[in-house]
DNA sequence: GTGGTCTAGACCACC
DNA sequence: GTGGTCTAGACCACC
């Protein structure tokens, strides 16, 4: 994984989880890696990691058993709610992105109708 | 101006002139800033300002006069071109990133469209 | 500070500070020691403060604001609860030493008026 | 059996010994575990156990006789003594936290009846 | 000056 | 093996 360095990496971690939840790679009762392997698999410190995963718990996304794991423990509601905060954010940071270069409202909608219909041509 | 530690500062600074461009802030034939007075104001090494007045000079986005200054020299037709492909960069990124929180077409629409409306009532 | 190496110390030095919220001695409002000096006072890694400084802004009992410091922002309402779950805990710990020792409900009750009667005469 | 690191274990294997006799799980007679057998079942040195058993006979709990075993010894008066000895320190951190969080006697009286009430309901 | 993030590594408790 | 705590110290951003 590469991590963007404007952004806090346990924070990156956090909702590269997140995603891989809303869908559906990982479910509630999922085990997944360790503290240690996954510091070895994205190659940082094993603090930064059990910061993000200490921040899941509180979030009650995964639950922590110690000595044998961590386990994904998100129920449908709260990853419901995540998933419009998260596309909430992408919404908003696109459209002003958009409104910088002067976009209109109906330029915006027809410009994304026309990216689907490209999409679907291929 | 906030530089992303991710992208180099050169192109950013680009990427900034280009938006203000578009927005009509700026018009053929303005001057702006000198690289020395930029470099200041935005806190960053003259080396850098210049790196980035002489890839929009190759661009044709700005000419540099010698002992005058730099002045914006942007055709419409360029402008255009430029609008194009920023929005296009905006676009890709934010359909990928709703696909990857498994939304449809159809679904990322109407959030758009919800999002208008909420705008329009505020 | 003395701490108790049977307990994390940052959670120590959180209770030291609700325990100073709940006796009036750190008000809405008042700047806490920042960061490096309460880790010297203790002598405790700033890493150990900045956790427990950490989790008390989590729990709404301080706010930070980076580069100026650290500032108790706790509600009447908040320090209410607070006040009770600690006393409740204190409670119970009494209540089931006391029961390890064969007394019954009375006996307890007892005792600790004769405590309090011989508190008054000093 | 858990040890809080914050004290010797051989106080705490006292006060543990000190706790079964008062509450008639180790009378006056009874036969205790050897040392050794001891020290494998709480997982210490044989040399800590030995120490708690040397103190507890100088305290006259217990007795032992070479070749035997060691032996509760304690008389009944002895026993009340360690009993309100026990009683007494459980009560005095009980009220030094209780007036540490503000409460008055009376409050404290009051939570206590409260946490009996509750206790009999289940 | 302030707090925030991260690394490297020790040591502990639980399994 | 697992996670939890702590230290020492670097480097950054904000004031």
């Amino acid at each position: 994984m590469l991590f963007d360095p404007a952004m806090p990496i346990y924070i990156q971690i956090m909702e590269d989880f997140k995603k891989k939840m809303i869908r559906g790679e990982l479910k509630t009762g999922d085990k997944i890696l360790s503290q240690r392997e996954y510091a070895k698999l994205v190659k940082v410190n094993p603090n930064t990691v059990q910061r993000a995963y200490r921040e899941m718990e509180m979030l009650n996304l995964v639950e922590t058993l110690r000595g044998q794991g961590t386990f994904v423990s998100v129920t449908s509601a709260k990853l419901g709610e995540i998933k419009k905060e998260m596309a909430q954010d992408f919404l908003n940071t696109f459209i002003s992105e958009m409104k910088d270069l002067n976009y209109s409202n109906e330029e915006i909608i027809n410009l994304l109708k026309e990216a689907f219909k490209e999409g679907e041509q291929e």
